[in-house]
DNA sequence: AAGCCGGGGGC
DNA sequence: GCCCCAGGCTT
């Protein structure tokens, strides 16, 4: 075993914080504190475990029992499903089953509960990576970029030999929940600092959890009326400004039946948020009402691409003459 | 691959 | 009050 692998065994034997379910050998009441721990602070789970426990001691105790009793002991603590998956469970079968392999195909258990079950009830060296564990091999080893496919292998390498699989495991989901946080890491406190390549900037290594930029087909309905444009007050997203009707792309035939319109498809214009691409379609059509200037009004970047995108368009046909650009001054419109 | 599922804690 | 956190299932 290498020095720091000692070091992190050895402070979590110091540092370990004494849980309810620390040194529990019962496979099915490991089994019940790690479901409860799923996204889900440990001092929160500590009283649904005493009480879950204390009303269903036993597999057969909790598969004999109504599901609705299930629920109410679990009332609070939040992702319900996860009860309902236990119970299920417990119908199942009479016992757990001894393997990582045959735990993960039980109803609730994925990669990581299986292992966790899998390691520190019945010793299989399989690594149990949690988001704890990604954070800190990713730190430890300075990862930005590294997938979770990448540190769930790279946590099962580093497993010692002679450790115990479930204390390991233990050991490093202790040390990101107590010492590697998420946000202010205490690295002054950390058995590993000394051989950390990613302290000197710990805020990029929680990395793995960055959402993918998810693409979003939006259509906005330009409507140009004897003054103007007809807006809106915006909910929702960019809440509070003003701009022309903005809804999924799906939804253009009914809007624009609701306003008594039949609009022609101008263009497209891309527009980057954090965590969303949005690609509008950029309709247009001629009105019946007044409408008014937007440039007069708070507009969102994405509000003042659409019009810019339509306007001259639309002017190019109608009769009104339109600003191609959001003006410097006052413009009449 | 993305959306859903509840809560608590940090700022 | 808003943002962040995060495992497993479903679609």
């Amino acid at each position: 075993m290498k020095a720091w692998q000692e070091a992190l065994l050895a402070w979590y034997r110091k540092h370990a914080r004494p849980l309810p379910w620390r040194g529990e050998k019962d496979p099915y009441r490991i089994l019940v504190s790690e479901v409860l721990l799923q996204q889900t602070q440990v001092r929160q789970a500590i009283p649904y475990y005493r009480r879950f426990l204390q009303r269903f001691p036993t597999l057969k105790a909790l598969g004999e029992a109504p599901l609705e009793e299930v629920l109410r002991v679990w009332q609070g603590a939040g992702y319900y499903r996860r009860a309902v998956h236990l119970h299920r469970l417990a119908q199942q079968v009479e016992a757990l089953p001894q393997s990582f392999a045959q735990l993960k195909g039980l109803p609730g258990l994925g990669p990581y509960t299986a292992a966790a079950v899998a390691s520190m009830a019945f010793g299989e060296r399989v690594a149990a990576v949690d988001g704890n564990v990604r954070r800190v091999l990713a730190r430890l080893f300075a990862l930005e970029g590294a997938s979770p496919k990448a540190l769930q292998g790279l946590a099962q390498s580093l497993m010692p030999e002679e450790a115990h699989p479930g204390e390991w495991n233990q050991a490093l989901m202790e040390l990101g929940a107590t010492v590697c946080l998420p946000r202010k890491p205490l690295c002054g406190a950390c058995p590993l600092a000394s051989r950390c390549r990613g302290k000197e900037a710990p805020e990029r290594y929680p990395l793995p959890q960055r959402r993918k930029v998810r693409e979003e087909r939006l259509a906005a309905l330009v409507l140009l009326g004897r003054k103007g444009v007809y807006l809106e007050r915006l909910e929702g997203r960019f809440q509070g400004l003003y701009g022309v009707p903005l809804f999924p792309a799906e939804e253009l035939p009914v809007r624009a039946e609701a306003l008594g319109v039949a609009p022609r498809l101008l263009g497209e214009v891309r527009h980057a948020l954090t965590h969303r691409r949005l690609l509008v379609e950029v309709h247009g059509a001629f009105w019946e009402g007044e409408g008014e200037d937007p440039w007069k009004r708070p507009l969102p970047k994405l509000m003042e691409k659409v019009l810019r995108q339509a306007l001259p368009l639309l002017a190019h046909e109608g009769v009104v003459p339109l600003p191609h650009a959001k003006p410097h001054g006052v413009e009449p419109f």
